[in-house]
DNA sequence: CGTATAGTCAACCAATAAGTTGACTTTGAG
DNA sequence: CTCAAAGTCAACTTATTGGTTGACTATACG
């Protein structure tokens, strides 16, 4: 697997884009990101492992919890090769340009 | 599975990104698709499979070949999620904040 | 001290993913 | 018509994923 492999498929889990989502807003436990969720523990403590294998989330214990934070670099790869083909995804280049002047005006 | 995850799914394995890739420079069959891969067409057509699932490709019957062309919808909305975050990893921590507690009230 | 909290670890389960092979259908070309 | 090419389909194998539970370790608190 290479890092782009691990970086899509830790994206391609709702409760681990949640996790994201709530680590954007800064740092949390563990155990503050597993209440939200219908699951135990273990199963949210394997997410963020996951996460955390594809260098999305970094974890450090202070005491007895492990803080979470997120990791830019990987998701700014995923996003730089998706970004890559939004041209051809936009359709011609004229109707590229044309969304674009569409913003513009 | 949600919209996202079979999106994000999809583009997490390489040999599905390459067959991007090339779609990317146009149409073509799924032979054509198959021919550079060290494996079975059916193993390569099952990665078509998916992407079309995923409405990231779709396939026309012309005679006896299938052609497979590139479509944008899916890949866009990935890009838009991870977008969402760029900030985060551009360093504007803030206005990412406010971004995502605006999304969620 | 004793106990509750934070979390890991190992074992297990069911479902899915990624690949194979062999038999088959449909279509194009000589 | 005959044969090769394009591709599907079903069956199978092996590995991974996402979840569970129960036992365990480590730390904080009254």
């Amino acid at each position: 697997m290479t890092q782009l492999d691990q970086t899509f498929a830790a994206l391609s889990d709702g409760t681990r884009r949640a996790i994201i989502e709530k680590l954007a807003l800064g740092e949390a436990s563990l155990s503050d990101l597993a209440s939200p969720f219908d699951m135990s523990q273990t199963a949210v403590s394997k997410h963020v492992r996951v996460l955390s294998d594809a260098g999305l989330v970094s974890v450090t214990k202070r005491g007895r919890t492990r803080y979470c934070s997120l990791q830019a670099a990987p998701m700014k790869d995923a996003t730089d090769w998706l970004t890559a083909y939004q041209t051809f995804w936009t359709g011609s280049f004229e109707s590229l340009a044309r969304h674009i002047e569409g913003k513009e005006h």
